[in-house]
DNA sequence: GGACACATGTAACAAGTTACATGATTGG
DNA sequence: CCAATCATGTAACTTGTTACATGTGTCC
């Protein structure tokens, strides 16, 4: 299962069950998400494998933490997830679905409506992006002073951002054609302007 | 659910559970896979709700065939969820997070590995969307020609051309980068060369 | 003392996967 | 008669979601 490996990948550093449902909530949600109340109990199942260890911390504030972190054989097991792959296929992305299947509204002007509503999100989505873009390569100087490690982490940011762009451009130009769409409709409708 | 919705889509064309079964392993897994396990149910599900609507034929070759098709009220339902969205979020990217991670491997050669086979499924899979195109557009001639249910197919086609495009163009950056590590890294181990 | 953030969890449910059962018809 | 394709389904399981329970410490 990938939410296991995920996990894995993120408890190279130690951490908590709940502050990996808010990386979840925030940074990962870009290519997954997990509610603490899956995350929970996979963590114990992980620490059972001998993937994971755990040591109870007392908190600065609230209950005490249980902090785990990737052993050994959790690190080789993520290893052999990295290297069987690619990891691709049984995506479900509905928006292709809700695309796909709009012609069934009844005129280009719902259609559009609908486009531009993807694109005002997908827009926000760049600009998230890119402040993360700006923030790593403002500290690193330049891409090539990156250790390996952030380099990945910085490629995975590179394949998203270069894909919400696509997805922008796709935007604009359906955009395009469907507003020619409505005028071409218009005329057919209202024939005396021509 | 969007599943439901997307049989609601298919079903304007009647079919049958085990056609759809086909849809789902062929031309949909691209934006949405499902068993036909998970589609019988469903199917008797939408018909219970009044979504549906089911006759049986006799089958050319094998048993009876229960061809359903979407209702009126099962349209209205299909055109709630396409102006309600639209439907972003929750996607799950094993891919990218298996790039995230890629700095666990020892070495960017390993990492360089992965990359050039996930190149490999992606080209593959532009060829594909690529030989639909062109089907679509020689049978139109034009895209303005397209009725408007086609051109939004075709706008959904265009999106994933769009997307595993720029996949790949993240590819060549990437295995370009990652070359010129690995050379990094050899005059490093191996200074003698220089 | 009430709201809020911290922190871990369980229970019930919905969605999706894997494995199997059943039976008809066709072609070799 | 055997394998393949057609055709519908169930059962058991895994994965993911929603809702709720519990309790600590801080700030107002």
């Amino acid at each position: 299962m990938s939410l296991e490996h995920i996990l894995l990948g993120y408890l190279r550093e130690p951490s908590t069950g709940y502050d990996l449902g808010k990386e979840f909530a925030e940074g990962a949600r870009h290519f997954w998400f997990a509610e603490r109340s899956q995350i929970y109990p996979l963590l114990k199942r992980l620490e059972r494998r001998g993937w994971l260890s755990c040591r109870e911390e007392p908190s600065e504030r609230g209950p005490r933490r249980k902090v785990y972190e990737t052993t050994r054989e959790g690190r080789a097991e993520l290893r052999r997830w990295l290297l069987d792959g690619p990891h691709i296929g049984r995506e479900r992305l509905a928006y292709v679905a809700q695309t796909f299947f709009l012609g069934e509204l009844d005129s280009p002007e719902e259609a559009l409506d609908v486009v531009r509503r993807m694109r005002s999100v997908w827009r926000l989505r760049l600009v998230e992006f890119e402040a993360v873009e700006e923030e790593i390569l403002a500290q690193a100087g330049d891409e090539a002073n990156l250790p390996f490690e952030d380099a990945c982490y910085y490629a995975a940011l590179r394949l998203g951002l270069s894909q919400i762009s696509a997805k922008l451009a796709w935007c604009d130009e359906t955009i395009e054609r469907l507003e020619r769409r409505c005028e071409g409709e218009a005329a057919v409708a209202n024939p005396v302007e021509e």
